[in-house]
DNA sequence: CGATTATCAATTATCGATAATCTTAACGAT
DNA sequence: ATCGTTAAGATTATCGATAATTGATAATCG
C-alpha cells in the first residue's frame, strides 16, 4: 500500500511477509551473503533487514553464526495475546480522546474490508487489514514506545493465526464481526468501554483458536 | 560485569549509559560520521548501535536526517510503569514455576546490593542492580519476545527515575525494601502472590514519584 | 585410546568509499 | 513581497572488500 522508500525497508517487508505466510518455514537458516546475492543487494543491507526481523521476533540472530527463523511454542502464544490486549486497551483509551470523524470512517472502511476478506476466505488479506485496524489505533495514541512494543506481539499473533487458522475450518466471517463492538465504543467516545471492548475482542480470537486446539 | 564481545555492543552500551544518566541530554542530535570519528570506529558500526538505541526507545532516527535523543512526556510515563508491571507479573508467574534455589540466592544478593546502594545514596548503582533483578526474572521466564518488549519500557523508566529522583530528596533506602515482599512470594513458590507483589512493587515507585511530582 | 592442539570452512563483523536524498538558503521572476 | 526553482551543504543509505570469530574436523602427543 504505502510504498517503501529504502531498500532495507523493501527487503524487510518482503522477508517478513515470507516468514509470516510460512513461505520461509520456522527454523530455516538465513545466511546474509546468500540472501544478498539472491536479492541483488549487499550484505549490509540484508544484515540491517535481518536485525529488524529480529526485533520483530521473527528471526533469531546468533552472533557470528547465522540467523534462524523463530519457532514459537503454543503456550507462549497466550501471553502474546494477553499482553497485546492490554497494550491495546491502553492505547485505545488515549486514541478515543482525540479521534476525528475522518479517522473513524477510516476504521469503518477497514472493518468492511475485513468482512469482505472473511467472506472470500482470504485469511492473509483479512489479517492484513486487521493489522492495519489495530495499528492505526496504536499509532493515533501517539505513544511511540508502546507502538514499538506492540508490533512484535502482533506479528507473532499474526503469524500464528495465518498458519493455524486454516486448519480449524472455522468461519472467518465471525472474526470480522467482533470488531463492531469496539467501533461502537469508539464512536460513542467512551474510553473505558472501548478499552474493555478491544480487550475482549483480542481474547475472543484466542479463545476461538484455543477451543479448537484443545479438542 | 559481563564483558561485551562486539564493538557494536560496546558502543551501544556506552551510549545507552550516557543517555540514561543524562550525560547526553534529551533532544541532542547524534550524527553517525561524527560519532564514528569521535569513537574511532566506522559509520556502519555506529549506525548499528544507533539502531539498537532506537529499539531501546532512547533515540529516534529520522531517515536521511539525523538521530535525536528522545524526550518522554511525564504522562506517558504512567503507561510505561503500568505496562511494565503487567509484563513482569506475567513473566514472574512463569519464572516462579522453574526457579532454583541458586537463582533465589542470586536475587537475594541483588536486593542486598540495592539496599547498599540506597544507603550510600548512589542512585545509578541502585537502578543498575534493580534492573538486573527484574531482568533476571524476565529472562528466566524464557520468553524472548516478552523480554524484548520489556527492555525498552524498563529503560524509559530507568532514565526517568535517575533523572528525576535526585530532585525529590526521597529516601532511597525505602525503595530497596519494596523488593522484599516479591522475594517472599518467590521463595514460597506462589505464582499468583508473586505476580501481585511485583505489580504492586513497580507501581509503588511510580506513586512515590507521582506523589512528589504533583505536590 | 583419550585429550589437546592445529587447521579449515563457513559466516558474521567491520571498514572505507561512494551514491542518494533531504533541508535550507539563495535567486529570480511575477 | 511571494512563489517556485535551483544550488549547496549536510547526512544517511548502500556497496564491495577485508578482517575476525566460531565450530567442526583432522592431526598430534602422551
Amino acid at each position: 500500500m504505502a510504498k517503501p522508500r529504502s531498500l532495507v525497508e523493501q527487503i524487510h517487508e518482503q522477508l517478513r511477509a515470507d516468514i509470516i505466510s510460512g513461505r520461509i518455514p520456522a527454523s530455516e537458516k538465513l545466511v546474509e551473503l546468500e540472501l544478498a546475492e539472491r536479492m541483488g543487494t549487499s550484505q549490509g543491507t540484508i544484515r540491517e533487514a535481518l536485525q529488524r526481523l529480529e526485533w520483530d521476533g521473527l528471526v533469531e540472530r546468533q552472533a557470528r553464526r547465522a540467523t534462524y527463523v523463530t519457532r514459537v511454542a503454543i503456550d507462549e502464544m497466550y501471553e502474546y495475546f494477553a499482553v497485546r490486549s492490554l497494550i491495546e486497551s491502553f492505547t485505545i483509551r488515549r486514541t478515543v480522546q482525540t479521534i476525528t470523524d475522518a479517522q473513524c470512517q477510516q476504521l469503518e472502511a477497514l472493518i468492511d474490508r475485513i468482512a469482505e476478506a472473511g467472506q472470500q476466505g482470504d485469511i492473509e488479506a483479512l489479517v492484513q487489514h486487521d493489522m492495519r485496524f489495530h495499528q492505526l489505533i496504536c499509532e493515533w495514541a501517539n505513544s511511540p514506545v508502546l507502538l514499538r512494543v506492540w508490533v512484535p506481539l502482533f506479528l507473532q499473533v499474526q503469524r500464528f493465526i495465518i498458519q493455524t487458522y486454516p486448519k480449524l475450518f472455522s468461519p472467518l466471517s465471525e472474526m470480522a464481526e467482533t470488531h463492531r463492538p469496539v467501533m461502537r465504543a469508539i464512536h460513542a467516545r467512551d474510553a473505558e468501554a472501548a478499552a474493555a471492548a478491544i480487550q475482549e475482542h483480542v481474547m475472543l480470537v484466542w479463545q476461538q483458536i484455543d477451543h479448537h486446539q484443545t479438542r
